[in-house]
RNA sequence: GGGCCAUUAGCUCAAUUGGUAGAGCUGCGGACUCUUAAUCCGUAGGUUGUAGGUUCGAGUCCUACAUGGCCCA
């Protein structure tokens, strides 16, 4: 590769790399593949542990370790340098005497450069396991200077667009990745333990559906068609459910076409699960143990600590009507009146909350719930009973046709799952698509579109269910104490570098 | 979309009312055979985010823009 990604943010540090580089080229290859390591920094450290200088020293335990250089200190004739493997840190103890020529190449080596070594496991008299090398080879050279040291790399910027330096020198962020392909694997491991099948459905969809958003538009040349990219899964899955597979689940990526912030990135992960011959009820119940194991396994017991808070996990999590968490959190309001859209919107209007003119009572509660309710539920708590206007895709409840059978889960203010019985009545179905159609042609970017397929489907037959939604990315959140949704995404969208 | 804050050397940060842009780390040269932010001597490093404006003079004051952070919608 020419090296015009130099060009503007070169400086005098890199010039002084490339001029080593080049010099590396000279002398032979500049970039071996052959050096072959048989020992991690971690698993030594784990190994021996025990075993105390001079018995190490008596033993002379060979190794070959690499990892990139993080710490060099040359002491004139002898010399200390620590390397980074995925799995730790191991200090290289480096004597003139012992190496010889390669002692000298050594000194002219930087911090950033990938090095392999070879020698006997020692310990320094401060007690540090470390490798008494023999041999020593300059693997690749680094040109980029690292950030410094001990500030390492605070810039938050910085640290989302140039994650790969962040991995380098945060220990903190490589640890929240690897524990959020953890919790990925614990969530699969679950549900795989119940029987679920896991599933891929289509990415790029026709006709986008599932959730109330708006979707990405991108053109399928050889259709000469619109695509969109999938807001949600859930209608796909519903049709397994008609298909026969009774328990399916999906663990992807969702888009959705809104604004960026600390809770949103316009790709996110989300888990969707659907089972035949269960409701609501069994859906909250599966949530409350989903979140007891996953507090149990990541946080080591039922209370989790997040941003100064203690969330208890050890329930039974508190349950509440949308309607009495409106009237809790506002007494003044009259509990008859809460199916009343014109006495709802003036409720509305004295928040200082904007709705649509076409918006009915349940749009109102919601309205409501989210600005009054929604950032006093820390604790884990399941809020249910959601107006069917505000869910066309979840069953009506058989002795209230005004709400369905729907729950959301809330810890910290934030909703991380949504959850509800399955409307599988089609001309139900159809008629709510007609309401989100109305909406649409209203203006609402965001209603959904009739989907004609998915109705035929239902119209085949959909045995009861209920399915469920959990972000994946609040979940790391929680569990790894991460302010933004940026520390949990390796590479979260920002806007382009000017 | 609105408000507030930030942007100075590769990294982390200073710079009094508007008066010659500095430090530590990194780098470079040198000393040093068990260091732990090693130490010691010397030295280099800048279009102060971008574009305008006010002023004898702008890192500092004003305007716009860019990017990020926080809060609000």
């Amino acid at each position: 590769m020419p090296d015009h990604a130099a060009g503007h943010d070169d400086n005098a540090l890199m010039a002084e790399r490339r001029a080593k580089l080049a010099r590396r080229r000279q002398a032979g290859v500049a970039y071996p593949n052959d050096f072959r390591r048989d020992a991690l920094a971690a698993d030594l450290h784990a190994t021996w542990a025990g075993r105390d200088e001079a018995w190490l020293a008596q033993q002379g335990l060979r190794v070959r370790v690499a990892g990139r250089m993080l710490f060099k200190r040359v002491m004139g004739k002898a010399s200390f340098a620590k390397l980074q493997d995925a799995s730790g840190q191991l200090q290289l103890y480096l004597q003139a005497e012992t190496l010889g020529d390669a002692y000298e190449e050594f000194k002219d080596w930087d911090v950033g450069d990938i090095v392999g070594a070879e020698g006997t496991l020692m310990r320094t008299r401060a007690g540090e396991l470390s490798v008494r090398a023999t041999a020593l080879r300059l693997l690749v050279k680094s040109l980029r200077p690292l950030p410094d040291k001990w500030h390492g790399l605070a810039d938050t910027e910085l640290r989302y667009r140039q994650r790969y330096v962040d991995l380098i020198v945060n220990a903190a962020t490589r640890e929240t990745f690897r524990t959020r392909t953890r919790i990925v694997s614990l969530l699969r491991s679950y549900l795989d333990a119940l029987n679920f099948l896991e599933v891929e459905t289509p990415m790029m969809q026709p006709i986008p559906g599932g959730a109330v958003a708006r979707p990405f538009v991108t053109h399928h040349n050889a259709l000469d068609r619109d695509m969109y990219l999938r807001i949600a899964p859930e209608l796909y899955l519903k049709r397994l459910l008609v298909g026969g597979f009774e328990r399916v689940y999906e663990l992807n990526r969702n888009f959705r076409n809104e604004g960026l912030s600390t809770q949103h990135n316009p790709e996110f992960t989300m888990l969707e699960l659907y089972q035949a011959y269960a409701d609501c009820d069994d859906f909250m119940n599966l949530v409350e143990r989903l979140m007891q194991a996953l507090a149990d396994a990541l946080a080591g017991g039922r209370e989790v600590h997040y941003q100064g808070q203690v969330f208890d996990f050890g329930g039974p999590f508190r349950r509440v009507a949308v309607e009495e968490a409106i009237r809790a959190a506002d007494p003044g309001l009259d509990p008859s009146r809460l199916r009343d859209a014109g006495y709802l919107r003036e409720a509305c209007a004295r928040l200082g909350l904007q709705v649509h003119a076409q918006d009915g009572a349940g749009k109102l509660q919601i309205e409501l719930f989210e600005k009054t309710c929604e950032q006093g539920l820390v604790q884990p708590t399941f809020v249910h009973s959601y107006p069917a206007e505000v869910s066309p895709l979840a069953r009506r409840r058989d002795s209230d046709p005004f709400v369905t059978d729907r729950f959301e889960f809330f810890v910290g203010g934030r909703e991380i799952a949504n959850g509800f019985s399955e409307l599988n009545d089609p001309e139900d179905q159809a008629e709510r698509f007609h309401e989100q159609v109305a909406r649409k042609q209203a203006g609402d970017a965001e209603a959904m579109f009739f989907d004609a397929d998915y109705v035929r489907a239902l119209e085949y037959g959909m045995p009861p269910a209920a399915g469920l939604g959990i972000g994946v990315d609040r979940l790391v959140m929680l569990f790894t104490d991460a302010p933004s949704i940026r520390d949990v995404l390796l590479f979260p969208h920002l806007r382009p570098e000017s």
